[in-house]
DNA sequence: ATAAATTTTTAGACAAGTCTAAAAATTTAT
DNA sequence: ATAAATTTTTAGACTTGTCTAAAAATTTAT
């Protein structure tokens, strides 16, 4: 059994692991979790003992069979309820992450089983991360950043690589949401802005949104 | 804002206000929730820094009005998610308790009003406890102990005194559930155990059982 | 009214998790 | 290869919540 903080630390190695990281290092951790390195040192050797990582001083730490299976079922966790959140008790995919937060430390198997089978088993969360199954294993979909598309190639929404709240009321403002075609009608040099087609209407968007959009490409134009 | 610990000690006193305790002194919390005399003191000086409730040496503690309300909304979310447990992810009566023990402690007002809403505003738990409403209110329905109603009284099972895991199950076992209606047949005055009526099926319970069933009597026999 | 029993508080310790500041280890640069 | 910069660990402190054991306060009994 884990504790809520080993939980937090497991959590945000897996997430640097997952997202590719070379050096998982003491700093890293701190970084990530807005800690001290000093209290990353201590948690490391807690979780070291515990068997979910190997360290290598000055390496970086690598979570154990055990500690990716540990933390993606926390991460599953998370990403249900957010589904739960979303699609149950109508709230925005801006709301969702930090009741979540809270939500993935309870502790029931049979309670996320049942809510997995009364959520009909989604894939996905409301940003379009996938959730991983209870082995742990995660279905990455083929997916680009909108700013990679070409000239008149179009795709569906399919995720956000920033889920801040900020960004994703932006979103929501520009009528931007997962499951939406989009349609590059251009693409302007001087700015690396987009001109693009969604629901029949045409939308500038500047490149910091391109770069933060997850598209899966349509297989003709 | 409460810590974990902090709410657990407001809910035990919570409770013993509503169970009719008069003096809810240090002794009478520790043996509620199973922890030491001096541990219990130190939290008392807390809570009552705090103004959650008023402490007369050696003549206990009594909630403020401000206290009340907060209890009463742990409670609230307590019963509330153990209706969704029930309804919503087909958990047994018997199995919910320890799962919204967790639960109640999630932070989110959005939260336990979307989930009010979306259990259909649920006025009592899965064992016949009122949830109390937004201002900590309680709807107290008019019941009796099973024992204490007379030869072929009848009325309808509306809750249960001990809500343990054991006695629930047994009653399972027994077919006996809320919303059940119940006919006493004979009262047997030698172990003051009882011939019931329910489904159309003699059954005979005992004492400890016909204390621990609350019925709400029907108008006439 | 005083002794006995009980209840409550205090004092000091411990565990978890965090922090700051300093020391130690390692890497990078020259 | 040595110095400089960086990273990591250690040492000691603090907080929350708990405990045991002893002291203090209060109530009950005689």
């Amino acid at each position: 059994m884990f504790t809520l903080s080993e939980e937090n630390y497991l959590k945000a190695i897996y997430h640097l692991e997952v997202d590719g990281a070379k050096g998982i290092t003491t700093n890293a951790i701190a970084k990530k979790l807005a800690t001290k390195a000093s209290s990353v040192s201590d948690m490391i050797k807690k979780l070291s003992e515990k068997e979910v990582l190997i360290y290598k001083k000055y390496q970086g730490v690598k979570l154990t069979e055990f500690g990716v299976k540990t933390a993606a079922n926390i991460v599953r966790k998370h990403r249900l309820w957010e589904v739960f959140l979303v699609d149950k008790l109508n709230f925005s995919w801006d709301e969702v992450h930090e009741v979540a937060e809270q939500l993935e430390h309870i502790k029931s198997p049979k309670l996320i089983n049942q809510l997995d089978v009364f959520l009909g088993y989604p894939t996905h969360d409301p940003h379009g991360d996938p959730i991983p199954d209870k082995e742990g294993n995660l279905k990455t979909i083929e997916k680009s950043l909108l700013s990679t598309l070409l000239k008149n190639e179009s795709g569906i929404c399919v995720g956000v690589d920033d889920s801040s709240s900020e960004f994703l009321k932006f979103l929501d403002k520009k009528g931007i949401s997962l499951g939406k075609k989009i349609t590059i009608l251009d693409k302007e040099a001087f700015d690396n802005s987009l001109s693009i087609l969604i629901d029949d209407k045409k939308l500038s968007v500047s490149n910091k949104i391109a770069n933060n959009l997850y598209i899966k490409k349509a297989h003709n134009g």
